[in-house]
DNA sequence: AACCCTATCAACCGCCCAGAG
DNA sequence: GCTCTGGGCGGTTGATAGGGT
């Protein structure tokens, strides 16, 4: 890899056209047209000896000084990126690649951030790294955040993600999380929590909305979600949570087990619903709906995504997924193709947790409400049986013509902040300060209510909830409307869980 | 061997921001 | 307050390697 690497290396890139060679180098040393492309061993020489001789910055005097016909911003590039001494070159190891992952859910595409808590290593390297890294899983349908990252960053302790060395007082700031009620006191997952955790979801278990107190971080309030299979929940306690939080955990997943359920027993006697579907199988959600085979041959339901397989493990080594989980999460977790579609078109700075949060609510209201129509398959309302055969949310969200998923495998950091984006503001913003603004039933959502989480009401706190604006502005119109419509919500809790499962309560 | 597909990564581009004048 | 400029950052592009068919 290393070899091959610095072949690659000492090869040409983007090899200027051979004009534009000879027009260079016929002025190397004059003023004459910028070089661009890759850079030689003279160059580079040319380059370190500069720096050594004036030192770094004031990069559009080296064309100056020692006639490199290159722009400034060039020098800078080639000298941070390959030139600087102390530079890692290589794979990844282990560590950095677990670092990374820690600190891109904390701080999202912060390149140079994250390459400032890896020396040696260059803000390129790691964005390059990540967006391949993102690139696999989202072919191969895994978390792109591992389960324990998001608790560790939902536990917010800096030794947790190692974010004791952090000098940085911006990122400091902005990584004090607080986590007001729920408290994940007994981090110590049993190996069954987290081998289920990644096929529940593409986002990991602990999804999260922080509420931005102050406009520049979100931050001070995080909540979390779970969606476990049932017989997960058969287990009368469960190691992550405690006292409240629990028994709401628990309710929520009876009510989505059983209510998203219900339109799938309907089809589960059909042929194309058997669900003798094997862990690791995603198609679905990688636009890749040609099934395959199982290893009984029966046809395989390509679930979109989660399900880890054997061949499916990722760096942290979650294990398999038990077959015998697939009973509810299947039903949970068929992601539309269309998703993944839209997903390869989602910004990449879009939050990926956050986004598949505010949606997987949205999908379960709207499932319940759903599958209280499908109960009686003779009420099935234009849906045929092939349409029938994906998932309800699926056909909502085509209906809503929304280009863009929320549960897309964006890769923004877990607390990515909502960078507005111009031309869009005017429209989003809206949208959702009106479904921030609706009106809560008083006693909705008890279990996990405004005692535990306290939302500062800022005209900034849509800035949570907008994590990349670019993916927004259909599906969040799409929420806020019928959370408009039906009233209800204001604490974000019940917005993301929704009103019928709030009203259940 | 030829072709296709994916992964990798250097380099570029465009935007933004801060500081100087 | 304004313009200009340098520098930084994040996103994207495109060449190449390498594996699979």
């Amino acid at each position: 890899m290393n070899e091959s690497k610095d072949k690659r290396m000492s090869r040409s890139r983007r090899n200027p056209s051979s004009d534009e060679e000879a027009i260079i180098e016929g002025n190397f040393g004059g003023v004459g047209i910028l070089k661009k492309g890759p850079w030689t061993s003279t160059e580079d020489a040319i380059l370190v000896e500069h720096v050594n001789k004036y030192g770094e910055g004031n990069w559009n005097a080296v064309q100056k000084h020692s006639g490199l016909s290159r722009c400034g911003k060039s020098c800078r590039l080639r000298w941070t990126n390959h030139l600087r001494p102390n530079l890692k070159k290589g794979t990844f190891s282990q560590e950095e690649e677990r670092r990374i992952i820690e600190l891109h859910a904390k701080m999202g595409n912060k390149w140079a951030r994250m390459s400032a808590e890896l020396p040696g290593r260059t803000d390129n390297e790691i964005k390059n790294y990540w967006n391949t890294r993102v690139k696999r899983l989202q072919r191969t349908g895994l978390p792109i955040y591992p389960p324990d990252v998001c608790l560790q960053v939902l536990n917010g302790s800096p030794e947790s993600l190692n974010m004791g060395t952090l000098d940085n007082p911006d990122v400091q700031q902005r990584d004090n999380f607080e986590i007001p009620a729920v408290e994940f006191e007994n981090l110590e997952l049993n190996q069954r929590f987290l081998s289920y955790t990644p096929m529940l979801l593409e986002i990991p278990v602990n999804s999260m909305v922080k509420i931005g107190t102050d406009s520049s971080h979100s931050s001070s309030i995080m909540l979390p979600t779970m969606h476990l299979p049932k017989c997960l929940r058969e287990s009368e306690t469960f190691p992550c949570l405690n006292g409240s939080a629990l028994t709401t955990f628990n309710q929520y997943m009876d009510y989505a087990c059983e209510k998203i359920a219900e339109p799938f027993e309907l089809s589960s006697s059909h042929d194309q619903f058997q669900m003798d579907v094997l862990p690791g199988s995603h198609a679905l959600l990688n636009d890749n709906s040609s099934s395959s085979e199982t290893s009984s041959g029966a046809l395989k339901l390509e679930l979109p995504s989660l399900q880890y397989s054997d061949t499916h493990r990722d760096s942290w080594g979650t294990p398999a997924s038990p077959l015998h989980s697939i009973e509810c999460t299947d039903t949970m977790i068929q992601y539309p193709s269309t998703w993944q579609d839209q997903s390869e078109s989602c910004s990449p700075r879009s939050s990926g947790l956050l986004e598949a949060v505010l949606y997987e609510s949205q999908s379960l209201r709207n499932l319940k409400k759903d599958s209280s129509q499908w109960t009686d398959p003779s009420v099935v309302p234009c849906v045929s049986m092939d349409s029938f055969s994906r998932n309800p949310c699926e056909k909502e969200w085509e209906m809503c013509g929304d280009p863009n998923s929320p549960l897309g495998h964006s890769d923004a950091s877990v607390f990515s902040e909502y960078k507005p984006m111009s031309g869009r503001s005017l429209d989003e913003p809206k949208s959702v300060q009106a479904m921030m603004d609706c009106d809560i039933e008083p006693g909705t959502v008890s279990q996990i209510s405004s005692k535990q989480v306290e939302r500062k009401e800022t005209p900034n706190q849509m800035d949570v909830f907008m994590p990349d604006a670019s993916y927004s502005s259909g599906w969040f119109r799409h929420i806020t409307g019928r959370v408009k419509d039906q009233s209800i919500c204001k604490d974000p809790i019940a917005m993301l869980l929704g009103e019928d499962f709030c009203s259940d309560y």
